[in-house]
Parts: structure tokens; sequence; C-alpha cells
DNA sequence: TATGGTTGTCTATATCAATAGACATTTTGA
DNA sequence: TCAAAATGTCTATTGATATAGACAACCATA
């Protein structure tokens, strides 16, 4: 027996006390690997580095062992966990990323100090006119013409976020290029006459990975993406970017300090 | 490169553009059940009130109409949609609360605009000592005495979040009685010598919903849940209470204002 | 009232998900 | 070196999921 009747009070409930649920639309195989995946993350068995041997899964979760082998051979496809015959399935990533959001939110600062190097890579840009809704989050006319940028942000070289971003064009027309050399937003906008911004209003919501998730955030097919909505003003309050980020659920963690 | 370009017209493509991903754990018939749901709450079908005809959502999604009737069955039996013969399939409930999060973050007066009546009901109050994590995070002596609460928010009889709470027992010990009078946690601290108190820090998750979301938050299998951990403290910056809360992803979404 | 569009129901078939059992292979440690 | 413990592989079987086609029942409307 492993370490696991150890911690009774934070842990025990996470993975073993309860049951999966079956006939859900959502097979066994894929509820196991999300939960081993969300213990891992949250340290469950750091003092071993090891997750629990097949059968005391199988038991624990009151399935199959082979069920519980299609979970940890997901996992292992994910690059979380490698399997080693003889000895036990080792642990080998784990991470979720506190993201902090303040008025202050940047993408680089926040996380800087968990991980070694922050990225973010310019997909494409375009120019679109703003739609209603758009001109109304902007606070500008509708069809006044707008840079969108598309993005992912990545943390030590492990795409963490993929954004859409809309600036007025005829402020930040040229905020494609500026970014594309300094890869930073904060430095665009700086280079761009605007000296500082703030962070107004962040809109959270979660829902399943989509397909582009899926390729540019390196998930797999069923995870969950955190979904925000933010408005970014300028020092004198003028909207400055709107943007729509999509975090995968399972690598990062937002917290709102006041 | 798929899904990038289609972000444009901001909804058309949330149900049409994308195609479900199969073999990956989750039903087919359960990832359109959670489209349709999406595509309902953001008001997509507003015009006609009505579900696109079974033959056409077959096509869309590129399935055989009896997933889409399986989909839609899930979709009847969480109240949703209703299908009516001969007419179509119509749109019952739509709904996703606006939760803001500040310093001044309370269940109630958050959304008490956009519902009639918000309620909170008491589940159980029990007392225990205080973990390594709680004692951490209420500043207070590892297995000082707290007070559990277990609470469920209502938005119009519908349930939106359930929550564990703890208070140090030697401030609140008789929280859970003028909890239980009151219906409100602000008067519940008022009457107990704080009258008034701060969010301190927030922190955002998500995941499937437990057995227990599905139970006290009448979510059907495989849905989302947003966990939030907070922190309040009074107005000497002292805490006085800590709460995880989970919130049915497809009637929530959290706002942050700075 | 006739027709087209829509949901409801049925049968049949194929594939995936999960269980069950047996045994091989590898590692670790006594 | 041997035995226990762990993962790897195989076969067989059951139930859930999805496809396919056909037709009935119902509604709105021309």
């Amino acid at each position: 027996m492993v370490g696991h009747d150890k911690r009774v009070t934070q842990q025990a409930d996470n993975m073993a006390g309860q049951k999966v649920q079956r006939q859900t639309g959502v097979a066994l195989w894929r509820q196991i690997a999300d939960r081993i995946r969300t213990s891992i993350n949250h340290g469950d068995f750091d003092d071993t580095g090891m997750v629990p041997p097949e059968t005391v899964l199988a038991l624990q979760f009151g399935v199959n062992r082979h069920t519980i082998r299609s979970a940890l051979a997901a996992l292992a496809q994910e690059g979380i966990v490698r399997a080693v015959q003889g000895r036990g399935t080792l642990i080998e990533r784990k991470e979720r990323l506190s993201f902090p959001i303040s008025k202050r939110t940047r993408f680089s600062q926040g996380i800087g100090d968990q991980v070694r190097e922050t990225r973010s890579v310019l997909l494409a840009a375009t120019e679109e006119a703003a739609s209603t809704e758009l001109a109304r989050q902007l606070n500008i006319k509708n069809g006044t013409r707008l840079v969108r940028l598309e993005t992912i942000g990545q943390a030590d070289h492990r795409p963490v976020s993929r954004a859409t971003s809309w600036f007025p064009a005829d402020r930040f027309g040229a905020i494609a290029e500026v970014y594309r050399t300094t890869g930073s937003i904060t430095k665009a906008f700086r280079e761009l006459g605007v000296p500082d911004y703030v962070r107004v209003t962040t809109e959270i919501t979660a829902t399943h990975a989509d397909e582009g998730d899926l390729a540019d955030l390196q998930l797999s097919p069923g995870a969950i993406v955190l979904v925000t909505r933010a408005l970014n003003s300028d020092l004198d309050n003028v909207p400055v970017q709107y943007s729509i980020s999509r975090f995968a659920a399972d690598r990062v963690r937002f917290t709102i300090e006041n």
C-alpha cells in the first residue's frame, strides 16, 4: 500500500471518495483520467512521485483494471505520466499555473515567477469592421476599423492560452508589426504611445475544448477550457483592447486579489 | 489551421462550424447537447425561440438524427427545451447569471437585479479542527476549531451554487443558528459583530460535475462546474471566512470589475 | 382538406466502452 | 536467486453508443 490513506482530510475525497458515473455520455476512462490528472496537479502523489498501482486505482474507482489502463494511457499520451513495467506509473509533468487577475493583468508578468520563460506567438493579424458587440465593448461607433490579432501564450514552450484581441485601427494600425518584433502587448502599446493600461473588466466562463483548442493548446479531446473576455483601457479610461482568451483549464488557476 | 478564422461573427460558428469529435471518451450526444445548450444561453435562437429541426442539426453536426434526438432528450430532461410533435423543439429556459467578483462580493447582491428572488439554504453545520491548508488560509493555528457550513445558493428557486464555508469557531460559534434565521451570511456576520467584510482573494478553476453537484445543483452528468476558493476578511483584515463554492458553469458568468 | 415539415417510434446493424480472466514480462527487494 | 509486485498483452463477452432506414403521428398553412 502506498501513501494514500495518509492525508485523509484534504485529498481522500478528491479521487477515492466519489464513484464515477455510468451512462452519462462520458466514458469512464475519460472521467478517471480527468480525476487522476487533477489529483496529480493538486500534488496528491508528490510523496512517491508515482500514481498508485493500477489494481489499487481499479479498486478505488470501482472499475476494471483495463478501464484504469485506458485512463492512464490517455494521460501518457498527454505526457503527464509514463508507465514502467515492473515499477509503476511515474508522474512526468504536473502544472497548474496561477494566474492573477487585477488592474495590472498581463500575461507574462503574472506567471513570470512560476516558469522560466514566457512567450507570446502571433498567429495571424487581420483588419475588420467592428461588430455591434465589439463596438459596444470598445465604446466606438459600429463599423469602426479594428485590428484583430490571434496569439498563443506559452510558458516554458508549452501553450497555456490562445487569444483573439481587437484594437482600434486608427490608434493601433501598426500593432501587428510592433508586436511581432517585441513579442509583448505591453511593449507594443508603449511604442504606440500608450505608456500604461489597466484591466477594466474580466469575464470568465468555462466550456469544452473545441478543435482549435485541441490543436493550439495541445489538449486531449474532452478537456475543459476557461474562457475570459477582457477589456483593457489606457490611463485616460479609453478602451484600447478587447480580448477573448481560452486557457487550458487543467493548466491554470485564476486568482483575483482585491 | 482550423478554428481560427471562424471566430469572426462571434456566434454562428458556435454550433454549426465545428464538427464533433469521435472516440474521445465523450459521447457524441453529450458533446452536441452541451453545444446546443451553450448556443441557447448565448441567444443564438432568440429570433425563433426554437432549436433548428432535428434533420438540420443532424446535417450541421454531421451525425445521425437519432444522435441529435439523444442530445435533445438530455436537454429536455434538464428542462431547457421541450419537443412538440409536428411543430419543433421549443426553448423553455435559458439562463446564465452574471456574477460580479470584487471586494464586495456577496451572493445575493450581485445577481439581485437579474432574478426575482435569491435565497441561500443551509444544508448542514458541523464543527471541526482546522487542517493545515485551512489554517494557512485563515491565518490561524493548526487545529483551531472551525464551524463548517454547507449551503446552496438559489436564484428564483433554481440552485446555482453549492458552497462549503469555514469560520473560526471562537468568534462565530453561533453562526449556524444566526444564518439559519437570517438566511444571509452578511446579516449573520453583522449580528455577530462584523459590520462589514471584504473579499481578499478569489481563485477560479473548472472541472466536471461530481455526484454532489448533480444532486444539489440539478445538473446533468458531464456538466461543467466553476469552482471558486475565496477568502473574506473583516475591516481589520482578519480572515473571517474561507469558502469553496461550485457553480453550474452553464448558468453563471463571472465578471471582475477593477 | 391536402400537403409539406416536424417530431415519435420501430427494427437492424456496426462499433466503442467496459468487464472478466489468464498469463507474460519486468522490476524490486528479501 | 527467488518471490512478490507491478505493468503488458491477449481472448471473450456484454452493454452502451451510433448509424441507417422506414414509417407513423402531429402541426401549420396554403
